[in-house]
DNA sequence: GTCTATACACAGATAGAC
DNA sequence: GTCTATCTGTGTATAGAC
């Protein structure tokens, strides 16, 4: 699977992003009319990486939200109750981006070197067509309250489970070897970590997401391969 | 080499961390009785890592600091004129502890995998020992202003060149198989880095430091090796 | 839905007594 | 060296006109 391949697999944009959360999110926001509502979340989550690649959520102050979307400090209110509110909307719809992912391509298949290949790679792919999504929650993690910090915990839990219990039916089919599977699944976690956080890094060198994600399936390989 | 040994071979204390910081400062730092600055340096320093782990160094108020510290608001600002440059501070005496480490540790060997091994440890090893210190160093560098960020990308450049010549070396004498260095350099990169960013996973379960290190280099003979 | 104007809490930083 | 008191700017959030 290439990079191309994934993108006409799922269907992820900007614009269905911003539906989602409108929709999930309708307890909370004052607006009414979803094309309204996609349009601006649209230029307030652009707005939000934008700034906090720059200096962090902590340090965007609303009116620096306000000047980058062109929306007035009490335009930005409907469409969330407050600043905590807003991050916790972008995380919340992060995760459940990142869930539905994983669970599309771990029923693709059943041999659980290809599993392991597609899982590994969806997640790379995922998170370059929703980088700075991927990188804002990375970083702005430890701004959540308690509650919202488990459910992250959760899914950082529930994406190792699924690379060890991977690796452990391998195991039993003889494919791949005996070895600590959680320290397994975390050094895989850590090399797809990569590549939203250092992504600069891979720009600069023309290095493209198909060229590291099958670096890394060799990595793989060369430690989980019987 | 296990982190009882890279302990014995370098002296690093939080004293002698902070003893270094008051002579590197000397012309910011109002206090002049060093007995008095280093005792109150470790008091800041854990202050800062602590109340920043929490919530940002951006969401960490002086009155944090002081609340934490002990020390009064006023009392704080002898010892960094400003919170931007104890942001700083810290970072630039980070830098100089990896690079002094890592050439230590290069001049003590000549083969290339025994080069390579002993840089691998000694640098996990000196963030288990710096932990929050180097767990600081990666989520607050873009606070920094401009000139100070380019050094933080200078020393990320230096740490990858260090293992790239090592990999070169050892290609050329044929103990390492032929790659992309850079990406195997930045792999490398992506492990040691997994060990401070997320420490709380090995800690609940029971994985050691020298577990950590000995599975990494695994991974690493089995990708580097010819 | 979006604007302007504003409430009022809290930030970083300093002055000057001790 | 360290304290308390305070200056001044900026923060989030809301009210009410359009």
């Amino acid at each position: 699977m290439r990079y191309s391949d994934f993108l006409d697999i799922i269907d992820e944009s900007r614009a269905s992003a911003c539906r989602q959360v409108f929709m999930d999110n309708k307890g909370t926001i004052k607006i009414r009319k979803e094309k309204t509502a996609v349009k601006n979340f649209e230029k307030i989550f652009d707005a939000v990486f934008e700034i906090t690649y720059e200096k962090g959520f902590a340090g965007m102050s609303m009116r620096d939200l306000s000047r980058k979307t062109g929306l007035s400090l009490g335009a930005l209110y409907p469409y969330f109750k407050s600043k905590e509110e807003l991050l916790a909307i972008i995380q919340r719809h992060g995760q459940t981006l990142i869930k539905d992912v994983l669970e599309t391509f771990c029923a693709k298949h059943e041999g659980a070197v290809e599993k392991l290949e597609a899982v590994i790679k969806a997640h790379i792919f995922l998170s370059e067509k929703a980088r700075p999504w991927f990188y804002f929650m990375f970083m702005e993690a430890k701004h959540l309250n308690a509650d919202e910090r488990k459910a992250v915990l959760e899914t950082e839990s529930y994406t190792e489970k699924v690379l060890v219990d991977i690796l452990e039916q391998g195991e039993r089919s003889g494919v791949f070897r005996k070895q600590n599977h959680i320290l397994a699944a975390s050094i895989i976690k850590a090399m797809q970590q990569e590549w939203y956080l250092k992504r600069w890094k891979y720009s600069k060198r023309n290095i493209s997401v198909d060229d590291y994600a099958e670096y890394v399936l060799g990595v793989v390989r060369a430690f989980c391969l019987a």
